[in-house]
DNA sequence: TCGTTAGTGAAAATAATTTTCAATAAGTCA
DNA sequence: TGACTTATTGAAAATTATTTTCACTAACGA
């Protein structure tokens, strides 16, 4: 389940962050499209409604939704550095090469691999990232 | 099965790309260890036998040798823009978070999760990503 | 060995990110 | 409410990472 403006807003709220227009602002950004962005795309959104925040105020504000988990920085498909929304629970994602939309998914379990993988390489395995990349239904037909 | 330097350099070739010394000596850097290395510390231990090497060139050496997907770029554990040498056929990574030591591995195929996902969210799936990172065996014995 | 062409290094240009600092605004407490 | 304390902000400067340009050099086939 995706993460809504008001979830994001009390969890900065709770972590002792006050919550300003910009960062108000930064988080609708965020929220309100499916697509991923990169720090320059979240600043000229909030840019129009906001003409006065500052690039590094994108930044700062992205540093701490980060490190909160409240939003979830991409990889695959050539485009590090770009956020999309976070999600309530352990998920992935599987993203458009097109339109940039991203769509969580859970319910597959990396766990037995991950037992498998720690078993024949002696590893203690603490985290991973898993990324699908492909054209969503909409834009299969306008690429054809 | 992990590129040899050998068969890098014999890729090369046989892409039309002339095998100069700087070349074989960013192969070499780059073959010779298990651990990912940024372009900067690729530069500084090449240039330790080849001081008039210029970073320009590692980044050049780089480009190629990705798009001919001789090396790979690793993503999870926050260190993008690093790369490992390249292995045969499809493969995951597991890295250590550690010492950077990364382990190929192959015979997980993630086709049966892609139809899955094809089949629920209507995507036309063209590629994933799939890293792992934990800490080795002579990591843990470190840290303890 | 010569000549063609790809490859090189240095420097400049560009892009991305972080730091610094004075000014401002949020939330708290009397 | 109004003053206070402290986090937050924006602008500019600093830093870091990457790419482009260009004159020079070296690889490799004829």
């Amino acid at each position: 389940m995706r993460l809504t403006e008001r979830k994001i807003a009390a969890a900065l709220r709770q972590h002792g962050y006050k919550l300003t227009p910009q960062r108000r602002a930064v988080i609708r950004t965020i929220a309100s499209t499916q697509d991923h962005l990169t720090p320059a795309a979240i600043y000229e959104k909030v840019h129009q409604d906001h003409p006065s925040i500052g690039l590094v105020t994108i930044y700062r504000t992205l540093d701490i939704l980060a490190k909160l988990e409240l939003i979830c920085e991409l990889h695959a498909g050539g485009s590090c550095h770009s956020y999309t929304i976070g999600a309530s629970g352990h998920h992935h994602h599987l993203i458009c090469s097109n339109c940039g939309g991203v769509i969580d998914f859970t319910g597959y379990d990396l766990a037995e691999l991950e037992q498998k993988l720690s078993r024949e390489t002696g590893f203690e395995i603490e985290d991973h990232l898993l990324e699908f990349v492909g054209l969503c239904q909409n834009c299969q037909k306008e690429v054809a």
